[in-house]
RNA sequence: GCGGGAGUAGCUCAUCCGGUAGAGCGACAGCCUUCCAAGCUGUAGGUGGCGGGUUCGAGUCCCGUUUCUCGCUCCA
């Protein structure tokens, strides 16, 4: 089946279960957001928990808060988010290229300048020795011309900036005859502005609401609750806070299916260390992080690194660790080393020490950061992509299955009674009620067993327990697995002990 | 944003040159059935994405609009 049909029998398979529906669907839709349906919060949750158990369960030095999504607007300005990502766009409508409208502007301005330098290089030339460049450029009237016009660009440029005068902007670029360096034509589009993040009013009262942004990341919520997290849990120096949540990013474009959402879920972990330690962990977190991917059994080969040539403006290290999705390997989780980028931004911003005090040492210090961020949504589709299956069986019947891992699976149990009557779906009635208490578990009775497995195949239930008129008299099941399909008989009180899930 | 493709039942899709919309699967109720789908009976489910135009008559032709999708641009 080639990759394409397969990515859009995967996307119909999981709207058709009740994984994953499309977002306001019967209003025709909102384009990159979906729903999780009554089968993908099951999964979803289960992938949370497998991923906090690894973190802070498992890991002493390790700790998890829940902060809020609604933030003081400054700690925007210090992450280096607004300013860093609001970028005026231009399109030409021949090429139909899309530029920066500031860096077309700036370009043509670097040009003025490279005139301005190639002046001087020519006098340099002319008067040798006795040359004196400061005079010539103050006196010489082709480069103060240059100058002036350079001058007048920028004072424009950047009050246009300042004032986020989009329009002028473009007039700008049309003034200075500007044109595609593709189509070398002048038909320009009205600048558009993009922006990362969602803003929002806070206060209900219109005139004195202020604007707030939903988190484009959950870190900022960690780095800004270090204090009360280091204090309050007296937390020593090499530690980390986790977090899961949601966040919101105004993509250009996002498509491929919950791969790229504008509102999405992450799971990070940010790791305090004391600084000159931190490329040990980035080292530590990066084979950590990877262990734990390849730990989930979907095949080592579909994972890789992939090292951050370009570097951004937080970070001194950074690594993707990627998957192999149906569209190609792309990125599922990042592990960045942040530096002390964020903390002094905010102690900067806040005028509050961010500060630790090592005992060892003696002395304080802003400690660096090593970020673990996974993206829940990414992770699901992972898992999914690798589990659905269009299997031919030995007889040539076909069957859907997912196989998900048996531990993250919905359902883990699935009670069947062979049939609906001879007292059978009380005696199943009687077994579901000790399971759920302690498993989902789905309770079906309809249609023929063999269609109700596949039935259960579909929603990737590991085991079906089915009831016979045998069960009446001995109290044993026989349990189903999903994958092999193999059967065996087991008394009923060993149902949890012989599917013994991997928690 | 630009360009291509597409929107008909829960799902997959038909409906030929314009004549009051159909199949398979699925769902539900019942029958049959002692372990791997497609046995029988019945039922529900559609203002054909939305708006306008042409026509005696539009799911079908035309225009607009919207949503999805593929490619390009962008991606901390």
């Amino acid at each position: 089946m080639k990759q394409e049909d397969f990515f859009k029998n995967l996307v119909a398979h999981c709207k058709e279960y009740g994984f994953i529906f499309p977002s306001s669907e019967i209003y025709d839709g909102l384009s990159a957001v979906y729903d999780y349906g009554q089968l993908g919060v099951e999964l979803k949750n289960n992938i949370k928990q497998y991923w906090w158990k690894a973190m802070v369960q498992y890991n002493e030095n390790i700790v998890g808060i829940d902060s809020a999504i609604f933030m003081h607007p400054t700690i925007w300005k210090a992450s280096g988010h607004v300013d860093a990502f609001n970028d005026p766009l231009i399109d030409n409508k021949d090429s139909k290229k899309r530029y920066r409208a500031d860096v077309l502007i700036e370009d043509y301005m670097a040009k003025i300048e490279e005139k301005i330098a190639k002046e001087v290089e020519k006098a340099k030339k002319r008067f040798g020795e006795a040359f004196d460049e400061a005079q010539f450029t103050s006196t010489n009237p082709r480069v103060l011309k240059y100058k002036e016009e350079f001058a007048e660009i920028d004072k424009r440029y950047v009050k246009a900036l300042e004032d986020n005068n989009l329009a002028d902007i473009k007039q700008i670029i049309l003034d200075l005859g500007i044109v595609c360096p593709i189509s070398g034509t002048r038909n320009w589009t009205d600048v558009r502005q993009f922006n990362l993040m969602f803003s929002t009013q806070m206060g209900s009262v219109n005139e004195d609401a202020s604007t707030i942004y939903l988190r484009p990341e959950t870190a900022q919520g960690i780095f800004v609750n270090f204090l009360n997290v280091q204090k309050t849990g007296r937390m020593k120096i090499p530690f980390g806070i986790a977090q899961i949540g949601k966040a919101f990013r105004n993509e250009i474009i996002a498509r491929q299916f919950i791969f790229r959402m504008r509102e999405f879920e992450q799971m990070e972990m940010q790791f305090f260390v004391r600084p000159g330690t931190e490329l040990e962990w980035f080292k530590y977190w990066k084979e950590k992080r990877m262990q734990w991917h390849k730990a989930l059994g979907l095949g080592e080969e579909n994972y890789r690194f992939h090292d951050h040539e370009k570097l951004a403006h937080y970070a001194n290290a950074a690594t993707d660790i990627e998957f192999n999705f149906p569209f190609g390997f792309k990125e599922i989780e990042g592990i960045h080393s942040r530096t002390d980028f964020d903390l002094s931004a905010h102690q900067k911003y806040s005028g509050k020490k961010l500060q630790y005090f090592d005992y060892e040492l003696n002395e304080s210090y802003v400690p660096y950061v090593i970020e673990t961020s996974i993206g829940l949504d990414r992770m699901f589709l992972s898992i999914i992509s690798k589990a659905y299956k269009e299997e031919v069986l030995e007889d040539g019947s076909e069957r859907v299955v997912m196989s998900i891992p048996a531990f993250l699976a919905p359902y883990k149990f699935a009670i069947l009674p062979l049939t609906k009557k001879d007292g059978l779906p009380e005696k199943a009635r009687e077994i579901m009620d000790k399971l759920k208490m302690q498993f989902m578990c789905q309770y079906d009775e309809k249609d023929a067993i063999g269609k109700r497995y596949r039935r259960q195949d579909a929603i990737g239930t590991p085991y079906c327990i089915t009831i016979d008129y045998q069960t009446l008299e001995d109290n044993t099941v026989t349990i189903r697995e999903r994958d092999s399909m193999s059967q065996k008989r087991i008394n009923c009180n060993d149902i949890a002990a012989e599917a013994n899930f991997a928690f």
